[in-house]
DNA sequence: ATGAGAAGTGGAAACGTTTACACCCCTGTG
DNA sequence: CACAGGGGTGTAAACGTTTCCACTTCTCAT
């Protein structure tokens, strides 16, 4: 079936050992048995079995990556870089989704150690339940976590400055005139949730104290960000601005008020967090905040390769800027009155 | 480091061969021993190391995928269909992103091949340049193409039946009262591409023939959308409808449309297909053709799994219905006049 | 001429499993 | 009582590599 490279060094007449050198490059090896080797390699079509190697050197070249739900448009961006990284330095990408369920994300995890990847990029579903996964997998494996951290366990992590993106967009908002607040994001079950929420309050809190009864927590989805907002709408006047915790929820949001006949950014201003693709198709356009996508990737494979290839030291937190990204939904504010 | 099935063996007093048949769960094993191994692999923690199983079992239970560009939103719904339908019948997904680029997608799926994948998922990415990759890969491994097809090899395909989609939206857009069309898709590079553009050609050609000329075909992108809507208001009026090859064209298309003053759907309306989630947030809200993707992934592990458990015979062609969904943005049209 | 060292090579062990094969012991049947 | 057959077990081979080690040959300095 498969050409083995007993095959190539049968066919260029010379012994195991000495085939396996001139195939890997090693220096010690006859101009004469290197040309022979390369040939046979070359006529039979032979590529190493790399489950072999993998059983010998003790080392697949493979990362395992756990994303919370591959389907919100956020991960794939951050696989999509992640993935290019890794290719470019010759490792393969094992992907699993953790269907935003700890339990689930556990046994997935330990299906990657079971596989022998050299490390893991993990996107911790839940930042107080996963910990315990990230703990026993850091005993038999490089990690890093990326996009969301745990707690209690030091370990590198790579993610956005989610309290600066939520002040950054606040003070875009308060000077844009608006005076009253509402946030809409997901339950602080994973650590992005939990940063931007209590970076909100604390920059509407001191002067927007009707804001904690506009504050509702659900989920990462546009249904939520709908469901969210025909609560608000129920409840009273609505406020100058609703801040949401991602895209997803904003575009909700968006959509929800627009076919209630609410004018955004006219009667309410709407901004998001990521910057997905489609935030700059909605009516009007997202204003949100840019994630840093390629480079929490490429700082993640860094630090991770790092580690693998014997980097030690103490465990590295990256906290990379967002970008502000003003558009039609907050910046044409009318000026009250 | 890790415990191996020797530490197990030894712990219970018995010989690897025992502990890997207690472990295994094979009949021949005394209650006793089958008690030992147990406890034993428990209390140590054991873990049975894949690499070494696959090497001996020459089977690794991983099957590749390999996507065209998965920042693209409608794939990750497909992976996550096929990720779920694989770990339920315990395999592991190993993900390849191929950019749209042929050349690079022969080397990552030779590289998935070298990793001895059970089987191969393939999005092609070029129905012409692809087809030598996808033969290749055929002779060492179980394929099935997926929601792409290739020209001249005879292999499994599962995929939405594009055809069908196309003539039920220009059905629907006449019954609108459209009567003038354009097409804004990508270039017939893939196989998708090609069968809307041959369907919408069939479907319109013979009731509108200036719609050769307004027949746009870019890549699958919101910035091809914008673009290729400029060109057509500025190349003169109008028609009644455009059909878009995907939703993030159409998105594009829309919001291009939207920001010019031309009112969708009084002015023109506007089709996409895919059905992502984005479609139903936009203003207005997206009419389009929902693709069965969980069908698709389901009926592409069936496939597989079924072809790596050794089931022969023809090649099989799997074509699933899309179903029209009508938003805003094609129903309300005004009569002319 | 001799010895040290380098270059080139092959044999064989090792990685951690699964499994073919041989063996022993027991039971039940002739 | 012999013996067939089956349950339970261990030894060892195999999967396809990499790499340690020993060996030969050659070069060059002494």
């Amino acid at each position: 079936m498969y050409v083995t490279i007993r095959d190539v060094a049968v066919a260029a007449g010379v012994s195991i050992a000495t085939a396996s050198r001139a195939l890997s490059g090693e220096p010690n090896v006859s101009a004469a048995s290197l040309r022979a080797v390369l040939s046979a390699s070359e006529r039979l079509g032979y590529r190493t079995n790399t489950v072999a190697r993998s059983l010998r050197t003790r080392s697949t070249g493979t990362v395992g990556m756990v994303v919370p739900r591959i389907s919100n448009p956020y991960f794939p961006r951050l696989v999509e870089a992640v993935e290019r990284q890794l290719s470019t330095a010759g490792r393969e990408l094992l992907l699993c989704d953790s269907q935003n369920d700890p339990d689930l994300e556990a046994s997935r995890v330990d299906a990657l150690l079971d596989r022998r990847v050299d490390g893991l990029i993990f996107i911790a579903s839940d930042s107080r339940r996963s910990a315990a996964t990230a703990a026993r997998a850091q005993r038999s494996v490089r990690i890093v976590l990326m996009d969301r951290s745990v707690t209690g366990v030091r370990l590198d992590f790579v993610g956005v400055d989610n309290a600066l993106g939520v002040r950054m967009v606040v003070a875009h908002l308060r000077q844009a005139g608006c005076a009253s607040f509402g946030f809409v994001s997901s339950r602080t079950v994973d650590s992005s949730a939990r940063a931007r929420l209590s970076a909100y309050r604390r920059a509407v809190g001191r002067f927007d104290k009707d804001s904690a009864a506009r504050t509702l927590l659900g989920d990462y989805s546009v249904e939520w960000g709908r469901e969210a907002t025909r609560t608000l709408m129920s409840a009273g006047p609505l406020p100058d601005a609703l801040v949401c915790g991602a895209d997803v929820v904003a575009l909700g949001v968006n959509a929800e008020l627009t076919e209630a006949g609410v004018s955004v950014p006219d009667d309410v201003a709407v901004t998001g967090f990521d910057d997905i693709a489609f935030a700059s198709v909605s009516t009007p356009p997202l204003t949100t905040l840019r994630q840093p996508t390629d480079e929490i990737g490429a700082a993640g494979v860094r630090l991770l390769t790092g580690r693998i290839d014997g980097a030690d030291g103490p465990a590295v937190i990256e906290s990379l800027p967002p970008e502000l990204v003003v558009r039609g939904s907050s910046s044409r504010r009318r000026v009250a009155g």
